[in-house]
RNA sequence: GCGAGAAUAGCUCAGUUGGUUAGAGUACGACCUUGCCAAGGUCGGAGUCACGGGUUCGAAUCCCGUUUCUCGCUCCA
């Protein structure tokens, strides 16, 4: 544990020092679970995007893509239940120090002592319905105080009031009516689903696929990348025949753990957990998890919403949500959901890439072994001395690939040092200019990796970036 | 929020029982040198010692408060 420890700082002390990620603000002191990318955080960001994106829209022709926005009209909150629904509840020991959600030792208690006796128990869920639907958190105090619950760790009764929270963000606009940051990406899916249909002639199944910013107000939000308050969603909704549930659940469960494994970060660092408790909206639900430095936490959730959202929207909005087929007639279709956290899967890409490696001179390497169709920089054309005109060379060389891929020059210390400094922010390709480049226009090329080096002619060097670094070969893969 | 720990240069860290103008390595900039895996040399820029009070002749060091970060409890993408 110690050892995890000392590699996240290790990782976050890198990512701020070769330009991925910056806390926020950080010249005003901070501001807790807020970070900023930089040059390289954001184009490997964009890289996965790019990846997720093409896989969604790109490889299913029964996929589009919306950009909707982040503020929407408060109805849409109070339709999906995220005004009565997404908060917590909270209540302390004050002995053992340990928080517990105040509904969840109510159900617990009730499980363990009146399993046996229907009626008190369903009297005792009801009075606790009734408190959580009217927003009455001294009654449920009263209940607890009344059943005796006890701390399972103290022993004790010894309990602070119930603390409420509301996980949005709630803002004012100039006419003083409330607007919140949208807490997901769903929504703005949902409330334009008619649009997508009329416009793109879209017919059962089919799916949206949205990327965009969410915002949580979250109580503890902490561990790097991990929980963010102001975080980056890629959601895709699959609208489908209701009886066709549990198949397509099953599909996007299996063809969601099939696109991580192509990040090639270890087959055994991902897992299925079957959700106990689900959300609000959700009949079905998995998480797929990946063992970060800190152990297994969720990076991906896929839940069957069922028509959960659409009834509600038609409900509030009175607007038709169903759609039409000719032996069904009118209903409202069912919806598959998968969603990715970017920031996240950034982080599992970022965290098992990064290496310190003994290498054979008996000297440590720090190296970031992302895969190279991600790499921020696909390739960087190095002169072996800054001497003899190999500068220029270099230059000139870089100037005319530069339109074909990402590329870096840089001549300011000696070789060995230009190698690792690319080892360092994951440049999967280094061409060096040297003496018989003049002479007879080769140049070596030296893998990341493997630290190996060959002598190839300067009109291969498309080839073997091309080679090395499309993302075509990985999407690709997802339908085989 | 409660509990535990922490904060000195971009990064990693030293700094003695309170005592000159707060140091090192590394990184950064310039120049010299350099034929392939963090090479060597010279010079240079860089810090309100997290912030605010207090004790003291004197505070990075002692005391109080605040902020931020890390870990645990709860929740999630």
């Amino acid at each position: 544990m110690e050892k995890n420890k000392d590699f996240l700082e290790f990782l976050v002390s890198h990512s701020k020092r070769y330009g991925f990620i910056f806390p926020s603000s950080e010249i005003y002191g901070g501001i807790n679970a807020i970070y900023d990318y930089g040059e390289y955080g954001v184009a490997l960001k964009n890289n996965i995007k790019d990846f997720w994106w093409k896989s969604m829209t790109q490889i299913h022709d029964n996929i589009v893509g919306i950009d909707s926005s982040i503020l929407m009209h408060s109805d849409v909150w109070s339709a999906s239940g995220h005004v009565q629904k997404f908060n917590e509840l909270l209540i302390d020991n004050k002995d053992s120090k340990k928080r517990y959600r105040p509904d969840l030792l109510i159900k617990n208690h009730v499980e363990k002592f009146f399993y046996k006796n229907e009626k008190k128990r369903k009297e005792i869920l009801s009075r606790l319905y009734d408190c959580l639907s009217n927003n009455n958190l001294l009654g449920i105090k009263d209940l607890i105080h009344e059943l005796n619950i006890h701390d399972p760790i103290s022993h004790t009764n010894h309990w602070t009031d119930i603390k409420y929270f509301n996980m949005m963000f709630k803002i004012e606009d100039h006419r003083k009516k409330n607007l919140f940051l949208r807490p997901e990406t769903a929504q703005g899916i949902f409330i334009n689903f008619q649009n997508v249909i009329k416009s793109n002639r879209m017919k059962i199944p089919f799916g949206i696929a949205q990327i965009g910013k969410s915002f949580r107000n979250e109580i503890v939000a902490r561990q790097f990348l991990f929980r963010l308050r102001e975080f980056e969603q890629m959601e895709m909704q699959f609208f489908i025949l209701p009886e066709e549930e549990k198949f397509w659940f099953k599909y996007w469960k299996n063809m969601r753990m099939k696109w991580h494994l192509l990040f090639n970060l270890g087959d055994e660092k991902y897992r299925f957990i079957e959700n106990t408790h689900l959300p609000h909206y959700a009949s079905l639900g998995t998480d797929i998890e990946f063992n970060f430095p800190f152990g297994f936490k969720e990076i991906e959730s896929i839940h069957s919403r069922r028509d959960f959202d659409l009834i509600k929207h038609e409900n509030y909005s009175k607007k038709n949500m169903k759609v039409f087929d000719k032996s069904k007639k009118n209903y409202f279709p069912y919806v598959i959901e998968t969603s990715l956290g970017l920031d996240r899967c950034f982080f599992t890409i970022f965290s098992s890439s990064l290496k310190k490696e003994k290498i054979n001179n008996g000297k440590i390497r720090t190296v970031l072994k992302i895969p190279s169709f991600l790499s921020p920089i696909k390739a960087a054309i190095l002169p072996l001395v800054k001497k003899d005109g190999l500068p220029e060379i270099a230059k000139k060389l870089f100037n005319n690939i530069k339109f074909d891929f990402k590329l870096l020059y840089d001549h300011t210390e000696s070789i060995g040092k230009l190698y690792r400094r690319q080892d360092a922010i994951g440049t999967p390709l280094c061409f060096t200019i040297d003496y018989d480049t003049c002479k007879n226009e080769t140049v070596t090329v030296r893998y990341r990796d493997s630290m190996k080096q060959y002598r190839i002619h300067i009109n291969e060097i498309k080839d073997v970036i091309k080679k090395e670094t499309e993302l075509k070969s990985i999407l690709r893969k997802i339908h085989n």
